[in-house]
DNA sequence: CGGGGCCACTGATACGATTCAGTGCCGTTG
DNA sequence: CAACGGCACTGAATCGTATCAGTGGCCCCG
């Protein structure tokens, strides 16, 4: 068979009879040129004809831009609600031409993938070194930091996460604990998540005239978390603050194999909400994490920083819900 | 500030003093150039002083492909296993000057990402439809058919999925149980797995001579996956093969519901070996996929479609494991 | 009836890389 | 010493799109 040619838009100026600027001009709309409805018809028809679609090189070659928003994620175990964030993203940024495209990653491809493909936009769920930022904003592409700890651009998630280590604290405060535990992950690459919101939970307990949350780390296995729960309930912590629901089903069945019962001898409220929280001994109190918002501040950003990539907006919404079962 | 220009290949030939051709031939290594060491070794610091990184768009637009594997996700809840198979698959595609990059999606993204991209391979976890295979094949993109439904490329998900099935049967018969059921997972979008999966444990239950297992839906949620259980205790299933390690979890906690326990009056075997697995109630006995097995298969076949569209080939791997517990 | 302005287009160029087809120089060989 | 071949390069074309700078025709106004 022979080898079919990509079909371009001097193919489709051909088939419509008119000049391949005349192509591009009504395929992107252009304004101030005066194309006649009969001519565009002719056009869209060619490009239906023979199945045109556009070099993203091409376009990107000439514009010195692409529309992808590459999606860095550190090379860490992601959650359903991670997945959920991405699709939500992708489908808001998807509604202002913004393809995503998510690319998880240790780290090394911030550098090459940025540059080579001159993103619009990178956002990073892993920080971004301060060189590999000045390499990427030299080349034209607006990095917007999650974190932000450097003030560039909104820190969303950094707020996001230190919001949610509060809501755990203030809730167990209100069931009337006064000394508290946090179960932190055994994994260190969650470290940026970690530190947020274990941040927010001292932040709450110090508010509150308690002292600091004694931390221990919670590995996914069931004698670990039962050692973690001895200890804790030896200290006199009568509550706990898990990472995350994982960590917190982990501490559930030690505090079960310890032959203590929960919230009774130990209370344990989690963060996510996975399904799998409600088959859990107890049923796991959680934090929800709305999804949806956080995508919605995550596209407002990215745009925004597109428009003019100086600008600087903080967009505080209310983002995550305490959902109470039986754990705490 | 004044807006700086991108780095391109004129520019270090400037700077080391070469032509542009010589610059190219220098990075890309041509063979049958001879250059010698020390205008290379001109070149190479001229790259590394002025920050120069080739433009991807450049090369595609030359090239008319892009050294990019686009991994196409339906969008359907994907679970730590799914994070492990796209990890595995970057490293090993990367090892090969391949750049994998994901979407996830509702499956519209094939036609445009893949066309305008113009990437060298698409792996798709989603169906893909003959129309925009064929749109694809004539423009140079390489199309590895994971499902294989089609008789186009290896169809190493189907496969895989199929031996799933057949093992959890395999299980269940060799502890005793002749009448097994299946708990198929709500969400109707897990079709691609959940068929060939049952599709195994059907193929199971007849070559032993038994009868057709009892499909039932089983929703994330107590009270649905009690009714369920206690459906099938009525018509005599003693053993349950789940379409994955949450849907089992689901079910198990539904046995507990009912005042049954597991696996004295239903047995529960699922897929995918999720760290939660050991914290159920009983501990959960399931099959574990082997990712990285399944990320250097799909690698091969990428490569090998790569070199030669045509060429087929079969790379039969053992790629699951038992992992008994105590859930059956 | 001359000229200004709008309409509906088109020609040519640039983006940054790869690669074919040379080119000049030097050393060797018949 | 003329011819040849290899070395170390270079010039120019090319990929597909967007866009600047025109261009010819027609209508309308003074």
């Amino acid at each position: 068979m022979a080898k079919r040619r990509r079909v371009t838009s001097i193919d489709v100026a051909k088939e419509a009879g008119v000049s391949q600027t005349t192509v591009s001009y009504v395929l992107n709309n252009v304004p101030y040129q005066t194309i006649p409805a009969e001519t565009r018809q002719r056009i869209y028809a060619a490009v239906e004809k023979l199945g045109y679609t556009p070099s993203a090189a091409a376009r990107t070659l000439r514009l010195g831009r692409s529309d992808i928003v590459l999606l860095l994620i550190a090379n860490m175990p992601l959650g359903a609600t991670a997945i959920e964030l991405i699709e939500h993203l992708t489908a808001d940024l998807e509604q202002h031409g913004l393809s995503v495209i998510t690319r998880i990653d240790s780290g090394r491809a911030v550098a090459s993938l940025g540059k080579s493909l001159t993103p619009a936009a990178v956002v990073s769920f892993a920080p971004v070194s301060e060189e590999h930022r000045a390499d990427l904003r030299s080349a034209g592409v607006y990095v917007v930091d999650v974190w932000g700890d450097n003030d560039d651009g909104p820190n969303v998630m950094a707020r996001g996460q230190f919001r949610i280590g509060r809501m755990q604290a203030d809730h167990l405060v209100s069931q009337g604990h006064t000394r508290l535990g946090y179960a932190a992950p055994a994994d260190h690459r969650l470290g940026p998540f970690l530190d947020p919101r274990l941040e927010g939970v001292r932040r709450g307990c110090a508010e509150h005239g308690f002292t600091s949350p004694s931390v221990r780390q919670v590995a996914l296995e069931t004698a670990a978390a039962a050692d973690a729960a001895h200890a804790w309930r030896a200290e006199g912590v009568t509550a706990v603050c898990a990472f995350n629901d994982e960590v917190a089903i982990a501490l559930l069945a030690g505090i079960r194999a310890t032959g203590l019962s929960a919230p009774g001898d130990l209370a344990v409220i989690g963060v996510d909400d996975i399904p799998l929280g409600q088959f859990a001994e107890p049923p796991l109190t959680t934090i929800n994490q709305h999804m949806d918002a956080i995508a919605a501040e995550l596209t407002d950003a990215v745009l925004d920083g597109l428009r003019s990539p100086n600008s600087r907006r903080a967009v505080p919404l209310e983002s995550a819900t305490l959902v109470i079962r039986h754990s705490a």
